[in-house]
RNA sequence: GCGGCUGUAGCUCAGGGGUAGAGCACCUGGUUGUGGUCCAGGAUGUCGCGGGUUCGAAUCCCGUCAGUCGCCCCA
């Protein structure tokens, strides 16, 4: 290490060891197991697409975000994925009219995003993907929204612990419309809205005022930004909360009748400052976010209808959201969810208790493997079977074969890790004996 | 791009002008067959890097790099 130059995992990139790598997994399986049952199909696209990809939909201004790059004399520029929905959409797009509907895809991509890194967000990650396209009816948005609940609520999440919350544009600009704000000036209003609270309370009436609210329209659109209610609430309530004509809120009751019949309302309320920057969001639009509110949302997502019809496909209706390995890791942590998962264990762990039983070891161990189970040895050189035990042990083996002058015979010791018991067994038997046992490990 | 904090053994850290320590982890042994304990022993660092001050710097000063947290941004 010394005369040699050492390398360390760029930055805002991560190493997994296999503790690490045994988390992730642990996710991803959620991730896959959740999306499979409730009927999507997994995806994949390219890591790097045309930088063309990225910027028709967000401006030029989107490069300095991203991992762009030209071969060496070549010609096309392109960019790392900095996530996943523009390429869907390109594949929509594609093969978009062929496909039966709606299309129900899931994806759990690696993306990269040339930031600084800070907690919960990293130059490299995995964002799982899910999104259902041609069907421009609440319950997909429901449905899209129960398969990203079940996930957390697979990992042991529960409502007390995360919120998603959920808003819809339309709701909002009608709302915002009835306060004054001309259709001229929606999108300026949205990005207020958006970046309210990051703005000292002057700026926010200057600009506010520029979108022409008087002082009372002005404390209308606060209260409105800082509306949340249970969307079992009658959606009058959320009206008369936010100050908003009740009229507003119509394009509300679709979507949550479908949470309710979904069985999602414990998990979610309505939260109208929720814009999302993207602009591409057209109807619905939510967050999940950690219920403390210590960490970056978890998730996010929403409607966008005129997405596939952008990348040169048929207009298609489409919700989806994104959900990043990274901020859901820290959550899981937080609530001590992590504390058992680690890599597979072996079922067996075969030990020669003497020379004359390496080879017969050996063997068993052959044997065992091509039965399938997960089996291990030590590689060390002592004879000391109490070391060797102590190596199965911390393997997290719950078994152990010890092979040793009982060879003689034909039996060898098959004992319990977790009891201590131990009993003498045909050498014959030892596979069909711990193939056929109930075994929660490995 | 800007700011705070931190860089000492594989990990977590202590120390602090006289050329380095602890715990954990790791390795070996405890002689020929029973466990995460115990005992004994062992390896490991250019104290992030560069420069300056000094007889002497891991220690003080300057710079730089890296990590981390935050700001900006956040698809």
């Amino acid at each position: 290490m010394s005369n040699q130059r050492r390398f360390q995992a760029p930055k805002g990139t991560r190493d997994f060891l296999p503790e690490d790598m045994a988390i992730r997994r642990h996710i991803e399986t959620a991730w896959r197991e959740t999306s499979t049952r409730h009927g999507f199909e997994e995806i994949e696209g390219p890591t790097f697409e045309h930088l063309g990809l990225y910027t028709v939909k967000s401006g030029e201004g989107i490069v300095s975000e991203l991992f762009s790059f030209r071969r060496e004399g070549g010609r096309d520029d392109y960019a790392l994925r900095p996530e996943f929905t523009p390429t869907l959409a390109r594949m929509v797009a594609a093969r978009g009219p062929g496909l039966p509907r709606p299309v129900k895809w899931f994806a759990v991509p690696t993306h990269y995003r040339a930031e600084r890194p800070q907690r919960g967000r990293l130059r490299e990650f995995v964002q799982w993907n899910v999104d259902m396209l041609g069907l421009d009816s609440p319950t997909a948005d429901a449905e899209v929204l129960a398969t990203g609940i079940s996930a957390l609520e697979a990992l042991g999440l529960d409502p007390s612990m995360v919120t998603v919350r959920i808003s819809h544009r339309d709701a909002v600009a009608l709302g915002l419309e009835s306060l004054g704000v001309s259709s001229e000036s929606m999108t300026s209003a949205f990005e207020l809205l958006d970046r309210r609270d990051k703005m000292p309370p002057e700026v926010f009436a200057e600009k506010a005022s520029a979108l022409g609210l008087d002082d009372d329209g002005l404390s209308d659109f606060d209260r409105l930004a800082r509306t949340r209610r249970s969307i079992r609430g009658d959606l009058a309530d959320l009206a008369s909360e936010s100050g908003v004509a009740a009229e507003a809120f119509a394009p509300l009751e679709g979507l949550r009748d479908a949470l309710v019949d979904a069985g999602l309302a414990d998990w979610c309320e309505w939260d109208l400052g929720i814009v999302r920057g993207l602009a591409y969001y057209t109807g619905s639009v939510f967050e999940v976010h950690e219920s403390g509110g210590r960490e970056r949302a978890i998730a996010g997502g929403g409607r966008y209808d005129g997405l596939v019809e952008l990348m040169g496909g048929p207009p298609t209706s489409a919700v989806g959201f994104g959900m990043g390995d990274v901020v859901l890791g820290l959550v899981l942590e937080d609530r001590g969810l992590l504390e058992e998962v680690r890599p597979a264990p072996p079922r067996v762990f075969v030990l020669s208790a003497g020379e004359d039983a390496d080879r017969p070891a050996h063997r068993l161990l052959a044997e065992l493997r091509r039965a399938g189970i997960h089996a291990r040895r030590s590689y060390k050189t002592t004879r000391n079977v109490g070391k060797l035990l102590g190596e199965a042990s911390r393997a997290g083996a719950t078994r152990a074969v010890i092979l040793g002058s009982e060879l003689g015979e034909g039996r060898v010791q098959l004992k319990d890790l977790v009891s201590g018991e131990q009993e003498l067994v045909p050498l014959d038997e030892v596979v069909r004996m711990i193939s056929g046992s109930e075994s929660a490990n490995g």
